[in-house]
DNA sequence: AATGAATGAGCATTCATTCAT
DNA sequence: GATGAATGAATGCTCATTCAT
């Protein structure tokens, strides 16, 4: 990793955490020039424009939570532990190097300005290839045997992703972490069916 | 209602939707004086500050909804059916007059800067209105034997917000409605289950 | 005239010097407020934009000219002493009120950027117009048999007008005033060769 | 001429169109760089600022432009025919190796921030070589006899050179290359009332 | 009660230039 | 000799808010 490339990571590293709570446009230069002890001058030395920061910080902490869930998975055997992975790691996400601000997909889809277009598209993508990484899951738990029930997979993967997502934003919001943690529990009760 | 108050509530209508769309931070003075062909000095002398619209705002969208969920749940006798609404109105709200920008409170989470804290108040008391509206008909489906089986109302209250929420932060994402009508079913599945 | 009105004009007058001097991308807009004293939400609340004041600056500019040979033209009888005017106007602008830093039109007619294309085109009608008030002024002549000497009144018009400006030009770079005067009196001889 | 002289006279030759076109102040490093694939520091080696560029480039579209015409004139006999050769060249300078953007010297005159001082004053020095140069074709035409009338050398050249400058700028402003044309046969009527 | 002109801090971005490598 | 990362001042422009009229 050459000069600019490590700028480029520790730039994406010192503002992840204030984009993520902030939002785009409630993040300014200033902001990230603070956070960075960088000069503009140099941060768009390095980025062509904030936009490109944003983009980057967002797979950034897209990725921290990807490398959580699949670090974890990779420890179960059964695809119902594997599942209940996310009701684990999102009952408890303290215990996790889980993004500071929460789950960004949430964050980014409330953004509300159109000019923000790319990033929703990308959160959109990451809602589905999470579903589709849930589907494959089911289809496999099916497949295997381990699980008996007839189910719709996809209807499956996107109640377990809204129940998480609105878990965390009611959470968010209330700032009381047991509802969040109720909600897991209908997660888990609703992946314990399958059975 | 004074020469004032029509004008509050004249400045509250207009600027609505635009609050509800672009969030608090995205919507501008210029944005709210287009809107309502006001001066800033004449929105100025109804509210204090932009805040103080904001705030008004978010009432007067929530008050929209509550007043469509009340006067459907009024149509039905069962506590099911009335349970049942939200599953009816939460799958084609297109057919109500749901605030334009969709649901208020989902719209208010993720907004990040910390100047709107009186504003996230607000949403974490809807929030906790709201679950304690299904709670209290749980309860009564209980205890008129309409409901069966044990089940924790604060939880089942939880997760069903939680999925409402998340199911239209999805679509809102993904611009697919099939997938809130999903999530939608499986809110349904959970309540025809307390029987 | 209003308040507005009265800044609007005011921001005119006084930035009118430094837009004829430095051009448009030359001027900036910490150069205008300094000049009117004014903020920069204030002179962004009269005009939409710097380009906005730069063709308000021109239009001021050009009618000063205008006026000063409209005003002289009045004082002559002959189509010949009318069309002399230009000689003694511009061999001696120090003497009337000339706006300061010369010939609108040819400083814009150089300023290179691409995003000024108003205020070419803005240019390129006061060129016409001056052609076609010459033009007008020849026929004028011949009509009257002040003028005997058949003419190309468009050649013409375009020589006269070719001389003047190079002529600025021609001065504006050596600082030699006597250039311009030289170059006067052949376009003074120019005319008097109509009769 | 070794690597440095090289590399600086690429730079000249890549950056003169753009510097011809977009003037001193309109013409970033950037797009510098982008025109000669070289680094800033690359830049800054072979010259000590852009103003030094700025400078180099001058000189090169100035002295394209006077080996056209001391090509053509040396095809000429006649100190008449030598003369013309400005009315050909410019009014059909599109047959010409012609500087990109046109005429250097008009470009540079209405370039009007105080810091082109250097730039103003070889522009300056440009403009009195030329008129010399009229100057000793129109003596050198006296003597051997070619030129009958008594004339004014300097206010002839001075007010040719004015007409062709002025004639540049018109066509420039308008796009009407026959207006340059127009003008460009008065000149030839000047030259040839010599005789 | 309403106006709308003015404020001044803030915004994202570009600039010519420097200098350690 | 060349690189390219960094600088920091400057750019045009928008913002919520104020207040004399």
């Amino acid at each position: 990793m050459n000069k600019a490339e490590r700028t480029k990571q520790f730039i994406v590293e010192k503002t992840a955490p204030i984009f993520n709570r902030k939002g785009y446009s409630g993040t300014s230069l200033s902001d990230m020039t603070e956070a960075t002890g960088l000069t503009k001058g140099s941060i768009y030395g390095n980025f062509a424009s904030k936009d490109e920061v944003a983009l980057a910080v967002f797979d950034y902490n897209l990725k921290k939570i990807e490398s959580i869930i699949k670090g974890e998975m990779s420890k179960q055997q059964s695809v119902k532990d594997q599942l209940l992975v996310y009701v684990n790691v999102y009952s408890n996400f303290q215990n996790f190097p889980f993004p500071e601000g929460g789950c960004p997909i949430l964050n980014t889809a409330t953004e509300a300005d159109d000019t923000h277009q790319v990033l929703k598209k990308k959160a959109a993508e990451a809602i589905n290839l999470w579903k589709n990484k849930i589907i494959s899951l089911v289809e496999k738990g099916l497949n295997n045997k381990e699980f008996k029930k007839p189910v719709n997979a996809e209807q499956f993967a996107l109640t377990i992703i809204a129940m998480i997502e609105g878990g965390l934003m009611i959470t968010n919001l209330t700032g009381k972490i047991n509802y969040r943690k109720s909600i897991m529990q209908s997660v888990e009760k609703m992946i314990r069916e399958l059975e």
